[in-house]
DNA sequence: TAATCGTGATGACACAGGTTAATTTACGTT
DNA sequence: AACGTAAATTAACCTGTGTCATCACGATTA
């Protein structure tokens, strides 16, 4: 997301807090009141559905995310939300938010704009577990994960960090993990990519997207300005 | 969604055309610019993903939903949108939207709220997919549309019309036709509910949410107020 | 050093749901 | 009334993924 100068010192004024948290641990939980937003400054965070014990991922959030922004307008949320790896967080005032929005309409929008992106990234993740296979599935999420991560500067298209383990991957796909441990063992031996939980290798980017069926469109990057909201909080690369 | 008097009459002003569309009819395709959105006044629409030719519904839209309010943000779609039933539109100029922001920006809140409802339905779609089995997806989807309806004053808890056929649900719950018909068949044996395309009886509403893990919290329906947006449109309940 | 625990790696087996194909029913059209 | 097409219904068979159980490995902790 691009800010202009005034709108990025205007927006880090409103930060009324920068946390560390430490992996795996759980930050929000569906159904509290809420009072301020998280924007995910370093690591990777999830927000998932639990119901009876069956766990779905429904969102994995790379530096530079507001990984809750829709709580502003919701009030309450109605999944949980939780760090998968150590992680730097700012938080945001919705109070702040509320007087943000008034001095700086175009800044609203583009807030807007994320959210509008992130219930984008829903729906191809619906197409995911609706229409394709496990191989398939895997393939799709790293692809977009990969795009996610480049237009974050922490990935150049063919290496990654991520802090996900495989039993991650089967709530992220629906899948289980003894099944993740076979697809990606697959994924391997097609010399497609190879997945670590410490370092993501993708060997083909292009035969992966094809397999996963990806295609970006969905997440509206700009490829000219990659600059993620956050970037300014490291060095920009 | 309760509109204010001049909330109501505002809004209906900036309405720019009211249309009818027959059935099964494509209405907007991926990618196209767009510059007004549509409010769904009666009948049945669906939004899709269609990827070489694998086809993922992820979303069913009744009466008094907007239909792609987030194209006015995004201003182009993701995803392509159809009429399941015949159905009557209203469409709103995105340049009288931008205007109706500026004039009255409670509207534009409760505006927003609706398309942030409509993402915490794709995460439900998302838990449905991801960890439910087929029948309990039915019996999910059947539940959230019977709420969805309740609140637009189209079904009374246990009956309500819907133009949805076999394949439909397929798409809908990222199963095949065939499977569908045998965990129809399972429901009507188990005396759950009954689904024909022209009607869906419910016949044990609490069990069938119960089996589909459906919880309405999601749909953040105030039980007060259930006037549709559109219910000016119709003899009220 | 041992003990514990989380993660990854495997195999054997079971079954939910896909695939294919055929038949029947419903419905709109001429 | 006859026709064409899409939907519903059904059966036989197959396979992708789940289930269960075990073992190996490395990192913590006692």
């Amino acid at each position: 997301m691009h800010l202009e100068v005034e709108e990025r010192a205007r927006f880090e004024a409103a930060i009324s807090e920068v946390k560390t948290l430490s992996p795996r641990q759980n930050v929000l939980t569906a159904g509290e009141p809420l009072d301020h937003s998280i924007l995910l400054i370093e690591g990777f965070m999830s927000r998932y559905i639990d119901r009876n014990g069956l766990r779905q991922l429904v969102a994995v959030h790379v530096p530079g995310d507001f990984v809750d922004l829709h709580a502003f307008s919701l009030e309450v949320l109605d999944h949980d939300v939780a760090t998968m790896t150590a992680a730097t967080v700012a938080l945001v005032p919705h109070s702040e938010l509320e007087i943000l929005a008034q001095e700086l309409p175009k800044l609203t929008l583009k807030l807007r704009f994320s959210t509008l992106i992130d219930a984008a990234i829903h729906r191809a993740w619906l197409f995911r577990l609706g229409r394709l296979n496990a191989v398939e599935r895997i393939a799709h999420f790293i692809s977009e994960t990969n795009v996610r991560l480049m237009s974050a500067g922490l990935s150049d298209g063919r290496r990654f960090a991520l802090g996900l383990i495989q039993p991650d991957l089967a709530e992220i796909c629906g899948l289980t993990n003894v099944h993740i441990y076979r697809v990606l063992r697959q994924l391997r031996e097609q010399k497609l990519c190879v997945f670590r939980s410490s370092l993501v290798e993708i060997l083909d980017p292009e035969k992966l997207a094809d397999q996963g069926h990806f295609d970006p469109a969905y997440l509206y990057i700009d490829l000219q300005s990659t600059d993620a909201l956050s970037s300014h909080q490291r060095p920009t690369k």
